[in-house]
DNA sequence: ATTGATATTAGTAACAGTTCCTATTATCGA
DNA sequence: TCGATAATAGGAACTGTTACTAATATCAAT
């Protein structure tokens, strides 16, 4: 049974209220400012349930710490790989990908993610 | 300039020589048999400097460690949620999806990675 | 073959990100 | 208001990985 905490419900509306992909300790310093006394811990616990309960997405990227999405929509993520800033990718999704790799995989496919890297807007140009 | 290393060779031919995709530690063990003494820090150094030099692909699930494979060839992964395996998939790899995705995304798009998850055939069976 | 420069190593410490533990506090149905 | 228990703060512990250092291996030039 999942009691009712203030805690979550800023992490979730931190997540709901931002465009971006926070890792779990920009969330907690952002949170900071309205609980100073919350914890890393909880943001982290918070966010796994959250995500388990499909209100946010988790990415994890392979380079850095997990990031937060509150945008569970599917959709690409693109990572750079000078400033490991991840970019939403707006194109539409291919969603027939579950469906074709299934025809060719005897187990249960629930899900893809589709992740892509290079160089962000922000560096090429100042390099 | 890159010098000559046993332990370099002995990494990439154990993981040309298997179609897993095993974690740096499970290198490592195999490894150990012909190399008793072989660092993990060597196994680590040498997967990363490989995965750069484009020979051995890393692969990051964001469950458990990263993997590594030997097949440099695109293709896709997925992992079960239940035992956190990582097979592939033997599908068509869409090889448009980084032009596609160029399209929209002022930056500049070198790769990209697609990852399923799921239930694989075993798990699917035995549960 | 010997030498010298330096890339690589083994072993270990340190690090980052995350999870776990425990006593205390908050939630909420009865 | 009370009681059961979910959630918390704070910090310790853990996992996967990288960094450090003295010793060793590689290899081009002699």
């Amino acid at each position: 049974m999942i009691k009712h905490s203030r805690q979550r419900d800023a992490i979730r509306d931190n997540l709901m209220n931002r465009c971006d992909h926070p890792t779990a300790e920009t969330v907690y310093m952002d949170i900071k400012e309205d609980f100073p006394n919350i914890s890393l811990g909880t943001v982290y616990r918070n966010l796994s349930l959250l995500s388990e309960l499909g209100e946010i997405q988790k990415i994890s990227t392979g380079a850095g710490p997990d990031r937060f999405d509150g945008n569970v929509k599917p959709h690409c993520h693109f990572q750079c790989k000078m400033c490991y800033n991840v970019l939403d990718i707006p194109f539409e999704y291919p969603e027939e990908l579950n469906a074709h790799a299934s025809k060719s995989f005897p187990g249960i496919i629930e899900g893809n993610s589709i992740q892509f890297y290079g160089l962000c807007p922000n560096c090429m140009n100042t390099h």
